[in-house]
RNA sequence: GCGCCCGUAGCUCAGUGGAUAGAGCGCUGCCCUCCGGAGGCAGAAGUCGGGGGUUCGAAUCCCUCCGGGCGCGCCA
């Protein structure tokens, strides 16, 4: 629609230009947009407050010389010249009706576009580590990053998600040796258990698997590992800390983690290195299931789960470094490699193999990226929580010293997530152990509600969840609120079919009979959608789809409430019926781009 | 200290350089002989954090100051 009415107006700037001999003006864009007030049409251009003058003229002058230069086109009822100079198009009862019959027609794929031209982006999301299970935060990074996903596909994107697994490392070690320690304490052994180890009650469930599975083979001399402790090691527990202890110990303490690393020798040492291995394996392949179970759950789905280790393992890290050594980005300091990345916009440089002679996790990043670049992507869009925006740099640092493409690493941000009930904070707490998982959450409030709450603000928003809100089955629940409508709608059809009534044609109902202002606004808002979800994919903001569907439904549910629908004469019941299948189509697909479902019946 | 993000109605937030800044909640007063009241209508409520600037036009862009969040590891 919008389409449509730009180039009407292009083709009236050209014919401007080659009457008048104003030239560029037909390479100006007519930014034509949806007006705000009704009174101002349905289209408004301000063009000709631009560009008057360039040539001489009085912004409403250009707009009436415009205005007669616009082809009388059966989709435009009227053009009105207004204000400053805005020319304001008024669209036409074929038009409107036009688009209504295309919902139908296209249905599911209604609001879809191939604007994208079919450009090959790689959404990158969630990507926590499998130290523990996700949290609320990492939620609202799979509902962002799949919604974009979904969005991107439905503007002619050829779309992949992926889920970048940290499955190499020293947190990896750390988990291991947490899951370790609770082994051996199954079996009777009790050992010190370090602030920084991870705390959770999943170690400990992963810890009685690893018993299950393996008995006491994986000991080793468990009085050897206790001598790390020191002297004064006995049983007791060396400090209460939450889950994610290990990250959220921000004061980072070299000392502590100077002795996790003795810890993790130590466990190495005396229970050996394949022992080791096997409560690695076993401590990721739980965590990594439950989080693959738990985003299964809640409809997010990645086409490859890609693996840090595969890349270490793969001579795929070393690659990288060498390409970047051979075009002199590296360099040797204090016995470390860096990686000059303040040449290309960093604010320093990096270190991408340690004194140790152990490669760092941007090392990996980077041969990740890599990997993402050479299998030809044009878009890297990468979705992370806020608190790793200062690491972005570095990376587009990165892709640019291997590529020269820097440019294609794309980065979103996604704000922290404070969750209420009702007034209350309910904040996870990590030294009171509150912590509040993905799955809980879910459980508490269903997934329809946590998906679109999550997307409901800007991605660079802090987010109040609201638990009480979400889990309220009323209006005041903006998921319900929507969901209703729809539901509405099909309640309404089951009456209808109860009646005996047939449902019309949308080809021959007469849409003309719709004669309420109501009617003509709700017409004029759905045919809106196509433009909110390419505006929602271009922006990466799909909370543009959340606002506009609470509007679709308010109008809806407005129009409903002041005008009977299943009325006798036939010819205006079957256009309002046309009207609410609409309705529900836009609902629908709205609703399925942030993965929420549109119920029959509530 | 430096960098990134955010300051819009009492609260939670929209707002693609445009015309009189919008929703929801809350508050006030209303509407069911009616297709799902899980709904609707009306009203009150704002120096868009402050101050400069750019522009025909600024909540939006630039500068500066004041609040708040996050980040500044040979962690990931």
């Amino acid at each position: 629609m919008r389409q449509i009415l730009d180039s009407l107006l292009r083709d009236a700037l050209r014919s401007l230009e080659d009457s008048e001999g104003w030239t560029g003006l037909a390479g100006t864009s007519p930014e034509l947009e949806r007006s705000r007030d009704p009174r101002h049409g349905d289209f408004t251009s301000n063009v000709a407050m631009r560009v008057a003058k360039r040539y001489g003229r009085k912004p409403r002058e250009f707009a009436a010389a415009l205005k007669d230069r616009l082809a009388a086109s059966e989709l435009i009822e009227s053009v009105e010249v207004a204000g400053p100079g805005f020319v304001n198009l008024r669209l036409s009862a074929e038009a409107i009706h036009g688009e209504v019959r295309r919902m139908l027609g296209e249905g599911e794929s209604y609001g879809k576009s191939d604007a994208g031209q079919g450009r090959r982006v790689l959404v990158e999301y969630v990507s926590s580590n499998p130290t523990g299970p996700l949290h609320i935060g990492h939620g609202r990074n799979a509902a962002q990053g799949a919604s974009l996903a979904n969005l991107l596909r439905a503007t002619g994107h050829a779309v992949n998600e992926e889920y970048y697994v940290n499955d190499a490392g020293r947190q990896i070690d750390i988990l291991a040796a947490s899951v370790w320690l609770r082994y051996v304490e199954t079996l009777g052994n009790e050992l010190p258990f370090p602030r920084n180890a991870y705390q959770g009650g999943y170690v400990s469930n992963i810890a009685a698997r690893v018993v299950e599975r393996h008995g006491a083979a994986l000991c080793g001399d468990v009085a050897a590992v206790a001598e790390v402790f020191g002297p004064a090691a006995g049983g007791e527990q060396e400090g209460l800390a939450g889950d994610d202890a290990a990250n959220a110990d921000s004061s980072h303490d070299p000392d502590a983690d100077a002795r996790i690393d003795r810890l993790i020798a130590a466990i190495r040492g005396s229970a050996g290195d394949d022992s080791f291995q096997t409560v690695v394996d076993a401590a990721l392949d739980e965590v990594l299931a439950d989080i693959r179970d738990d985003l299964e759950a809640f409809s997010v789905r990645f086409d490859r789960w890609f693996s840090e280790r595969s890349l270490t393992g793969g001579g795929a890290v070393d690659r990288a470094l060498k390409t970047l050594e051979a075009n002199g980005h590296l360099y040797e300091k204090d016995g470390a490699t860096w990686f000059r990345s303040s040449a290309l916009g960093d604010d320093k440089d990096r270190v991408v193999v340690r004194e140790n002679g152990a490669t760092t996790y941007l090392a990996s990043d980077i041969a990740y990226h890599l990997d993402k670049y050479e299998r030809g992507y044009d878009v890297m869009l990468n979705v992370l929580g806020s608190d790793h925006h200062g690491y972005v740099a570095r990376l587009k640092a990165a892709v640019e010293a291997l590529t020269g493409h820097g440019e294609r690493l794309e980065v979103q941000f996604v704000q922290f997530v404070v969750l209420y009930r009702g007034n209350v904070k309910a904040q996870m707490s990590t030294r009171a152990g509150e912590f509040v998982t993905l799955r809980q959450l879910r459980e508490e409030v269903g997934n329809d509600a946590a998906r679109f709450i999550y997307v409901s603000r800007s991605n660079d928003q802090h987010l109040d969840f609201d638990l009480e809100l979400a889990k309220s089955q009323s209006s005041d629940n903006p998921v319900y609120y929507v969901q209703y409508a729809h539901a509405r709608i099909a309640s309404m059809l089951r009456r209808m079919a109860d009646n005996g009534l047939s449902r019309p044609d949308a080809g021959g109902v007469k849409l003309g009979a719709l004669e309420e202002p109501e009617e003509r606004s709700l017409m004029v808002a759905l045919g809106r959608f196509p433009e909110v979800v390419e505006l929602a994919a271009d922006k990466r903001a799909p909370h543009h789809v959340v606002h506009y569907v609470r509007g679709i439904a308010a109008e809806f549910h407005a129009w409903y409430n002041a005008h009977r629908i299943l009325v006798d004469d036939d010819d205006v019941r079957d256009a309002r019926v046309t009207l609410a299948l609409a309705v529900g189509c836009v609902i629908r697909n709205a609703l399925g781009l942030v993965g929420v479902s549109a119920p029959e019946s509530m």
